[in-house]
DNA sequence: CGTTGAACTTCAACGACGTTGAAGTAACTC
DNA sequence: GAGTTACTTCAACGTCGTTGAAGTTCAACG
C-alpha cells in the first residue's frame, strides 16, 4: 500500500489523539500507518516538517469569512473562539501549534483575517500586528493550559491535592482564598473573560484617536 | 568532589544559556559539572524535575515586595516586567518555564502578588485568578517568542526571506502592508502595547460594579 | 583511632528515539 | 516491455533518559 503525504499527516492526527505528544513517534506512527520505520521520511524530511504540516492542518477553517454585517469585536471574538476550538479538538493541539516556528497558509489566513478586522476597526498597522500578537499568545496560553489540566492523572485529583498542600495560607493567603477559583469548572467562561479584558484594550485604542 | 543541589540547578543554568533547551542533556549537564553521568539522578529524579527547580530559580525576585504608594495598575505593569525580564534573562526560559507543570514557590509568590494586587483593586476573587492567567499567558507567550526569535540563525535573516516570500500580496494584503511591523524592532515597546491592552481591560473591571 | 552506615559517585547497560542510506520493489512512461 | 521515477524496506548509527549494582568518600560514634 502507497502512503500519501497527506495520509502520513491525518495519519499523524489520529495518533496524536490516541497517545499524545510526548508518546507520538516516527516509530509509532509508521506501525500506525502499517508501514516500515523509514517509510515516512519520503513524505517528510523530519519529525518537525510533519508536526508542522499537522499545525496548519488543524487551523484548517479558523479564519473566518468576513461576514458582512457582524462589528468588529465580534468577529475578532468569534475568530479566537474558533482558534480555540480548532487547538482543542486535538489532544495536545496547543502545545503542537506552539513548538511550530515557521507560519503556514492557515495560520497566515488567521493572521490575515485577525489583522484585516482590526485595520477596519482603526488600528494603525503597528497596532494591529501587536493586538493580533496579544490575542494569539492569549488563546494559545490558556488553550495548552487546559489541555495540561485535562491530561492529568485521575482527572487532576491528585494534582489538585499536591497543590492545595502547597498553599500554605499564611505565605500565599489570596491564592489559598481563591482555590476554589483555580480548580477551574468554566474553561469557556475562563478563556471569555481574559478574551473579553483584551478586547475591551483595543476597544479604547479604536475609540481614541486615529492619527 | 561532590554536588550539591544547588550545583546542579546552577549548572544546569549555566549549560542552559550556553547551548539552548534542545541541547540540554543529562550527559552534558554531567559532563559540565566534573561528573559522571548518572551522578545527577541522586539529586533529582528526573530531567523534569530537574527543569523545575531550574524554572523556580530563574523566578527568584519576581514576586513585587509591595510597595506603598504604587497604585495597583502600577504594581501589575511592573511585577509583569519583572516576569519578563526574568525568563528573559536566561536562554529559552520562557520555554523552561512554559515546560514546567506544578506550581513552585517562586511561582507561587508571584502568583499570589499579583492576585492581592487585583483583590486590592477590587476584583472579585474569580476575576483575580483568571485576569492573572490572562497576564501570565501574554507574558510567557510573548517572550517565548522574543526568544525564538533571538535564536534564529543569521539574526533572523533567513527566516525573515521566507516569510516575505510566503506573504503573498493577494491572499494576505493587510500582513504583506505591515511586513515591516512584523519584524519588530522594538521587543520592549511591543511587550508594553500587549500588556497595556490587558491592563485598559482590567480597569474597566475594577471601575464598574463591585458586588 | 577504627568502624560502621549513610551519602554520594562510578560504570555499564537497557530500551527507545530521530535520522540515514543502500538496496529492493512497485508503478507509470514511452 | 524497458527504463525511469516513486516509494518502501531493512539495518544500522549515534544519542538520549533512566536504572541498578558496585564502588568510594565522609561524618559520626564507640
Amino acid at each position: 500500500m502507497r502512503l500519501t503525504r497527506d495520509q502520513v499527516v491525518t495519519g499523524g492526527l489520529d495518533l496524536l489523539d490516541e497517545v499524545g505528544l510526548d508518546k507520538l513517534t516516527m516509530r509509532r506512527l509508521a506501525a500506525a500507518l502499517g508501514v516500515q520505520n523509514g517509510a515516512t521520511y519520503w513524505h517528510f524530511p523530519s519529525k518537525q516538517a510533519l508536526l508542522e504540516a499537522m499545525a496548519d492542518r488543524m487551523l484548517d477553517g479558523v479564519a473566518a469569512a468576513p461576514e458582512p454585517g457582524v462589528p468588529w469585536d465580534e468577529r475578532i471574538t468569534e475568530t479566537a473562539h474558533r482558534l480555540r476550538r480548532a487547538l482543542l479538538a486535538r489532544r495536545d493541539g496547543a502545545r503542537v501549534f506552539a513548538g511550530v516556528f515557521f507560519p503556514l497558509p492557515n495560520a497566515l489566513a488567521y493572521g490575515e483575517s485577525m489583522n484585516a478586522t482590526l485595520r477596519e476597526a482603526g488600528l494603525t498597522s503597528r497596532d494591529a500586528v501587536w493586538a493580533v500578537d496579544a490575542l494569539t499568545y492569549y488563546v494559545v496560553g490558556h488553550v495548552a493550559e487546559e489541555q495540561l489540566a485535562a491530561a492529568l492523572p485521575d482527572g487532576g485529583r491528585p494534582a489538585a491535592a499536591r497543590l492545595n498542600a502547597a498553599l500554605d495560607p499564611q505565605q500565599y493567603p489570596t491564592l489559598h482564598a481563591a482555590a476554589g477559583d483555580v480548580a477551574v469548572p468554566h474553561p469557556r467562561e475562563h478563556f471569555s473573560y481574559g478574551l473579553d479584558l483584551l478586547l475591551t484594550g483595543i476597544r479604547a485604542r479604536v475609540g481614541g484617536s486615529t492619527p
